[in-house]
DNA sequence: CGTCAATAAAAAATATATTTTATCCCTCCT
DNA sequence: AGGAGGGATAAAATATATTTTTTATTGACG
């Protein structure tokens, strides 16, 4: 099994993308120049346009007609739009889990938190850059907690807003100072699930998104990023 | 304005092709040969191929690696889930419209109402087939409906799931004789909402949602067309 | 007579070449 | 001197050619 990576060129530079989005290594707001793109995951420019495509319908890229793409610019008032909507949808999902998951939805929600709690947010050689697998396993939870729903359509919504908040996050949380305990917040929300509690777990879980959102709108000002062309690495 | 219909040469194919996906031309599960749409479109690979990423983002469209594309099947399964997500999503839209629609969304939901209210839904040529007029302003009516909505992500989900609803839609009411008078649902939602009566209005929506998909789901019966590769047109 | 393998054909994936479009800069005219 | 128009350049959009992969068909062997 996994017997390749990239099963094919296409999805190899796809996910490469994707990849560099999310994690705001390139920067909201940025042009994408097909042929930078070329050479920098060695690929056609046939398969960097299909992968620009799908990222255009994701919403992570905006294409402009004979002007080419940049990646989808962020704001202060997207952020907390994105974040209203999270919140009806997440706690939607999580009631849903709460109400049909089986026990193999606990087992494995279970098993992300403990590999969440484990994970340290910061690695020591750098600071100030968030950990790539703290990033993985804290995603892993999330989708840990709504997995026992029973709802593919609910559960695709939940997949593209958390995917967008990501990159806010990602941009954010090397700035902010993490006074509160993001680990407690956690297993509230974790204890709460398993008692079956929807009514409190879904409380907390909204609670747990609109914190970190109020934390990432005073951290930073999404002005100075909106439309710089220039600000290579 | 509207100087060009096709801007260029993929954003015309992906058009097109979407036309052919949301109204069944096309039907679900058909296996989409790139170059059989080369050749009905006129356009080359790469458009085509372009126009399919996207479309795959969107849900319209599932892609098999080294084996091409298809259009997304669709189950009875998938629109009971579809319709209990849009029920939640749609009805959310409308209440934050009600709640800060201005009189402009007002006005275009009564232009989008009579103008609903005016078009035969079906042909008199051809009674078998929906007209294509009206499946046109019953969608900008529904859209209309939640315009006021101050929300662009709740919108863009809301497009989604409308644009799924739209294939059940167009391949089942053909077969359904419908005895309701969907016009006086219409109706009734329109009164509700201008009356500003949220719990009423939404009430009625969610009534109208899954109305319609509970005919659809007596009328039809989706196995047959799971995953057929003949019936040409 | 059935099954497995090999080969051929078809279609998808990829790369490259060509055309079109936009932007920037320079010149010319007011 | 400032603005408008035209040409050059760079990048996106499109078309075509090539390679790789898959599937179907035929033949041989068990």
């Amino acid at each position: 099994m996994a017997r390749d990576i990239t099963l094919n060129r296409t999805q190899g530079a796809y996910e490469a993308l994707r990849a560099e989005l999310l994690s705001c290594r390139i920067l909201p707001g940025r042009r994408l120049k097909i042929q930078e793109l070329c050479a920098r995951f060695s690929v056609s420019l046939g398969a960097v346009r299909e992968a620009l495509s799908r990222l255009t319908s994701e919403g992570l890229v905006v294409a402009e007609p004979q002007r080419g793409f940049r990646a989808a610019p962020i704001s202060a008032a997207d952020l907390q739009d994105l974040t209203m909507v999270r919140v009806e949808i997440e706690t939607l999902c999580l009631r849903r889990a709460i109400d049909v998951g089986d026990v193999n939805w606990e087992a494995g929600l279970v098993a992300a938190s403990h590999r969440l709690s484990r994970t340290p947010e910061r690695v020591a050689s750098d600071p100030a850059r968030i950990n790539e697998d703290w990033a993985e396993a804290h995603a892993a939870f999330h989708q840990a907690l709504v997995d026992g729903c029973d709802s593919p359509w609910l559960l695709r919504l939940r997949g593209q807003l958390y995917d967008q908040s990501e990159r806010y996050r990602r941009l954010s949380v090397p700035l902010a100072r993490t006074e509160r305990n993001v680990q407690d917040e956690h297993q509230g929300i974790l204890e709460a699930t398993l008692a079956r509690d929807a009514e409190t777990a879904a409380g907390l879980l909204a609670a747990h998104l609109q914190a970190t959102t109020k934390i990432l709108l005073s951290a930073t000002s999404y002005d100075d990023m909106q439309g710089s062309e220039d600000a290579d690495d």
